[in-house]
DNA sequence: GTCTATAGCGAGATAGAC
DNA sequence: GTCTATCTCGCTATAGAC
């Protein structure tokens, strides 16, 4: 029976891969906090390192560079963050509901908010190593609220004087700017109640 | 009689002045090209420098440090546009219309637009050195933008259902996200457009 | 006003012990 | 899987010659 195969090993092979897995989302973690108060170029490694309790080799064995652990942060944030409020699921009406509700939850999470702002900033220069990621996920949201929209269009919920599309891009800009504004405002004003008075432009859904 | 006031030495000071104010010029330029392609925090002094064809300790002995490069971009650049397109005189249609040429002169120059765009959302961190600057700015921006629709308010030109405060958020919000849309979609819709649109739906006035 | 030279630091990444 | 030690690089900033 070749060792490989052994019971004991395996289950001690399973530990192992749980706690890996606790300190990949520990590091994570780290590097969502530390990416939010200084961006991606201006983090270095051994900061993210340190608050995550680890040497910044010992970082590197999970990810083996910079770009990998930026690349493990979005895919963990932006993917995660869609299925949380179930954009998919409950048509035009559920969408723009589920659009109040991440702007709920991200008013009591500010550093999430300018982790991705700050992020998405930087990665509008054509050099960034998420460049290319940042331009996929725009196409993307706005093709999924351009079809919600045109889902409540189809059930005279659309109100705005322009089309699903350019509405689409309009309310994808407010958010967007409406998140800038929020951040260096100091958060004097509703982030959730700022969204919901977007959407009520557009569309006769209650909110 | 003193040297200092002599006619020749007075004369050589003004060809020296004005010939570090052209070096000054070139630098600023120079600067915002590398800012807008890397961000302040990713770009170096000489990054900056070399496209400046100087060395970075030249350009040292005109600006002191990196902060205050940084500095004298901002005061040159956002100090100047709004002058530029007379933000300040016309009343209500002159600021609005000075709002769409803005656009459609960033619309020639997007780089112009990144430079912003990525300076703002860095300046998003408190630790950041121009997010006091860039704070106040958009404090002034927002006020200005609502004292112009005040005008257009109480001559009947106004036509949002909300407060010409509320609409002022919006507005900026709008051309702040715009930007950042715009730049992620390399620039496949009119900028000018679109900001035209968006006033519209605000006030009503020939754009 | 601009340069060369260099100090002094912190970065990303690798090698190899344990 | 985590560490120490180290390599190599590029950075900001200073000193001092010209």
């Amino acid at each position: 029976m070749p060792l490989t195969d052994d019971v004991q090993v395996r289950r001690r092979r399973g530990i192992q891969e749980a706690a890996s897995e606790l300190r990949r989302s520990q590091i994570l973690l780290a590097a969502a906090e530390a990416f939010s108060e200084r961006g991606f170029n201006a983090t270095s490694l051994r900061d993210v390192a340190a608050r995550a309790k680890i040497s910044h080799t010992g970082l590197l064995h999970h990810y083996p560079d910079k770009n990998a652990l930026l690349e493990a942060l979005l895919d963990d944030r932006i993917k995660g963050a869609g299925d949380l409020h179930n954009l998919n699921s409950g048509g035009g009406e559920g969408f723009v509901r589920g659009l109040v509700a991440i702007a709920a939850n991200d008013e009591q999470h500010p550093a999430n908010v300018r982790l991705l702002t700050t992020l998405t900033a930087e990665a509008t220069s054509p050099t960034h190593p998420a460049h290319g990621y940042f331009r996929k996920w725009h196409a993307e949201a706005l093709d999924l609220l351009a079809e919600a929209l045109d889902d409540l269009d189809h059930r005279g919920l659309f109100r705005g004087p322009m089309s699903t599309r350019e509405a689409a891009r309009y309310i994808n800009a407010l958010r967007e700017g409406t998140h800038t504004q929020w951040l260096l405002s100091e958060a004097d004003f509703s982030l959730a109640a700022e969204v919901r008075s977007h959407l009520r432009l557009f569309v006769n859904v209650d909110l």
